[in-house]
RNA sequence: GUGGCUGUAGCUCAAUUGGUUAGAGCGUUGGAUUGUGGCUCCAGAGGUUGUGGGUUCGAUUCCCAUCAGCCACCCCA
């Protein structure tokens, strides 16, 4: 026997949960879903586990070299998901006879990369997907656009700005300047662009790129545009003219900040000719979302569309277009900010332990209470009423209620409201039916906010 | 995966050129207060100085390795 004891710890890149995180995480996924589900997508779910080949045909050597994968006791060769896309995918291809297009889908799961972790960047993060598979319908890029700036403001966020470009202006440009071959080097440097400025930028091209002086000033000058939507249009579409594709582009960007302007959304979206997207499948639009008061934590929700999602698995062509929220990245985001409240518990309200001899009053009080739909907590030892109210405090419940043998005699209990301090001597009789109407207008008077 | 910076109590930080029992604030536990939290006061617990080696009479301090965090590259949520 040895009294060696194991260090406990997380393996780097992951990490445990606390209450007080895992109370807002919880609450932000109840969000995401009400706002998916408003807009109709329906939720799935797939195996976190997938053969190596279904997840690695599509992505890069890099994500290859990113995922996490094993050989199974039998022998099969198995990776643990990197993305939500890559199943879907699959799943679709797999499923789309039963599904009928097209068809909306929202999935929020926890997947794995084995890269290096930095602020607000994990090994194992959770992602919150939605989907549009089976139409080409400019309707559906707006529509993802309205649900990112829905779900940003019912998270609570109003300095937010969701950048939007078209892979289609991006690759018409490449196109016809010559450089649909560098596309990858080029789209990388544009991507970089508001990071390390435009000197940088134009070194990358002529040295790495190896891109003639023309070039070079034309790729700078795309990626720099700025200002007004309106203003960018009529410039790109200088820049582009005589490019079929690229012409497309511009016209369904333009349709689309029509459409914001219209539906009055049109201060949380940009057109940022800078990004690019790392992806190689996105196709026409695409989506990053940056905090305002916290850019350099990187986009919380990017996506884009895609001509043909499943072409690895079906001969099916399936185009779609969705975008994905970084919860995690999100609530370490907020949490810089000091928007996660503090409290410990789910619970609103403590019952005090006065005596035990009292316990199954509480304990029927805190039934009745439950099937009101509060949540109660009876706290367990008859401690001084001192430590108990101590306790309340510091765990973050609202309400505590004392019920001494006074009270008891007369069916009426204490609620001590622990924000203000303010005491009401409250009737228990009738079912509970005042107490019950006491706590419905407290709580419903300062849960104005998401409640988390 | 590569390079840079960092690593002392749960958290934020001290500890004179390497010197003996490693300190403080906050937090935590108990008490002052036998029917009431936040403020105040008192007391206690909590460290093999990330871990493992090395140099030295002696290492929190210097060196190496390793692990972890942060930053950059890369990539991305």
């Amino acid at each position: 026997m040895s009294n060696q004891l194991i260090q406990p710890r997380t393996l780097k890149g992951f990490r445990d949960f606390l209450p007080e995180m895992m109370l807002p995480r919880e609450a932000l996924i109840e969000v995401c879903k009400r706002v998916y589900r408003s807009y109709g997508f329906a939720p799935i779910d797939t195996p976190t586990l997938e053969l190596f080949e279904i997840l690695t045909g599509k992505g890069s050597e890099e994500t290859d070299r990113q995922m996490y994968h094993f050989v199974d006791q039998g022998e099969r060769h198995v990776g643990m998901r990197f993305d939500l896309t890559v199943p879907l995918a699959r799943f679709v291809a797999q499923h789309s006879a039963q599904l009928g297009m097209p068809f909306k889908r929202y999935h929020i799961a926890t997947v794995w990369r084995g890269e290096a972790p930095q602020a607000g960047r994990y090994r194992e993060f959770m992602q919150c997907d939605f989907d549009t598979i089976g139409t080409t319908s400019l309707t559906s890029d707006i529509e993802t656009g309205l649900v990112i700036i829905d779900l940003m403001k019912a998270l609570g966020f109003e300095r937010f700005e969701v950048r939007i470009n078209n892979r289609k202006v991006l690759n018409g440009f490449l196109e016809k300047f010559g450089l649909a071959e560098r596309a990858t080097a080029v789209l990388r440097a544009i991507d970089k662009l508001p990071k390390v400025g435009p000197k940088a930028i134009e070194t990358e091209l002529s040295e790495v790129a190896k891109l003639n002086l023309e070039q070079t000033a034309a790729v700078i000058e795309m990626a720099q545009l700025a200002g007004e939507p309106q203003l960018i249009l009529s410039q790109m579409a200088d820049l582009i003219s005589g490019n079929p594709l690229g012409e497309q582009g511009c016209e369904e960007l333009r349709a689309m900040f029509a459409a914001f302007d219209e539906l009055g959304v049109g201060k949380h979206v940009r057109i940022d000719p800078s990004i690019a997207r790392g992806l190689d499948y996105y196709t026409g639009t695409i989506f990053e979302t940056f905090l305002l008061d916290k850019p350099e934590i990187g986009s919380v929700c990017s996506g884009g569309r895609y001509d043909n999602l499943a072409g690895l698995f079906t001969r099916e062509q399936l185009p779609g277009i969705g975008a994905s929220l970084g919860l995690d990245r999100l609530l370490a985001a907020m949490e810089m900010l000091g928007m996660l409240p503090a409290a410990k518990t789910p619970a609103q309200i403590m019952i005090a332990n006065f005596r035990n001899e009292d316990l199954a009053h509480y304990l029927r009080l805190a039934a009745l209470l439950r099937q009101a739909g509060f949540n109660v907590e009876v706290y367990p030892d008859s401690k001084k009423l001192g430590a108990q109210f101590k306790f309340a405090d510091r765990r973050g419940f609202q309400g505590v209620i004392v019920a001494g043998p006074d009270e008891l005699q007369s069916q009426q209990v204490q609620l001590k409201w622990l924000a203000d301090s303010s005491q009401t001597l409250v009737s228990i009789a009738n079912s509970g039916e005042n107490l019950i109407n006491e706590l419905n207008a407290k709580l419903n008077r300062s849960g104005t906010e998401v409640k988390m």
